[in-house]
DNA sequence: TCCAAAGTGAGAATCAGTATCAGTATTGTT
DNA sequence: AACAATACTGATACTGATTCTCACTTTGGA
């Protein structure tokens, strides 16, 4: 999906929601298509510093709310946060335990589909009806051996 | 593993640690016993009203630092903890996005070997050396429909 | 141009989790 | 058994990421 793609989507997510497309959330967006992981709030500011904090706490909970972006929680003590998949792919993380870094990766479709199906029949052997699933690899990035 | 097996294995890492296996640290270690996914606080404290809050979170810290529990984080505000795999099986997590319980499921070994060479080769590619994955399916649980 | 509704940002409040510390329990030693 | 050294406990204070508040600003329609 083109920058400009995704741009309208977001505005027809917010329109949708009844919500304006105001320059400080495009600005979010536009954080959050850089860098090749969710990012965290830090990250986020340090990447536009015209950027207000308690704004982009807000805007960022209400473009969840509106399905434009997703929050990541890795285990450590900050949120993170990226665009949702239906603006950009499907995709995992790898979350390194020494730094707390987060990468993105891909599987294989084929891999894909094979554990959604096993996941499925897990799935409703418990009456759970799945949605999405998450996947994380845990270890060491380059950066930190 | 039976229980007293775990108690024992519990008991040796904290040994190894130069850490106690005191009354206290055993009834956590019951409390997770139970229970049919990982637990919040306020579940380990309901389940033993004799404990006391900043004396398990201090221990669950403890038995985490020594490998005996693990700690989850899912998206709520809670952190919530289980007994580690090696003294369990390994397993993943079914979350409900309505009321946000966890249950534990688990994959054939077959899906799960696919899986894990699936993944090590995306994570070298990224020079990422893997050390374990975690895999949750997000849903809706069978009260909440 | 005016108005009503939506958005902003600085600071206060919240709250899960962590640190402190004086008192208690356990271990090893004599 | 008595003692000292060390670990543990639990009430409480503190921390820090996130959320809330509210006076002010911006936006879009009439
Ligand atoms: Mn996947
Ligand atoms: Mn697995
Ligand atoms: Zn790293
Ligand atoms: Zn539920």
């Amino acid at each position: 999906m083109s920058d400009a793609e995704v741009d309208n989507e977001v505005a027809t997510l917010l329109r949708n929601a009844e919500q304006r497309y105001t320059t400080g959330r495009r600005r979010v967006v536009t954080a959050l298509r850089h860098g090749t992981g969710p990012l965290t709030m830090a990250q986020i500011l340090a990447h536009d510093a015209s950027l207000s904090q308690s704004s982009v706490y807000r805007n960022l909970t209400i473009l969840e709310e509106v399905g434009a972006v997703t929050r990541i929680v890795t285990g450590d003590d900050f949120s993170r946060y990226e665009l949702a998949e239906h603006l950009t792919e499907h995709h995992h993380h790898l979350i390194c335990t020494s730094c707390g870094d987060v990468v993105d990766f891909s599987l294989d479709d084929q891999v894909e589909s094979t554990l959604d199906s096993s996941l499925h029949v897990a799935a409703s052997a418990l009456g759970f009806v799945a949605s999405s699933h998450r996947l994380d690899l845990l270890g060491t990035c380059q950066n930190c051996r």
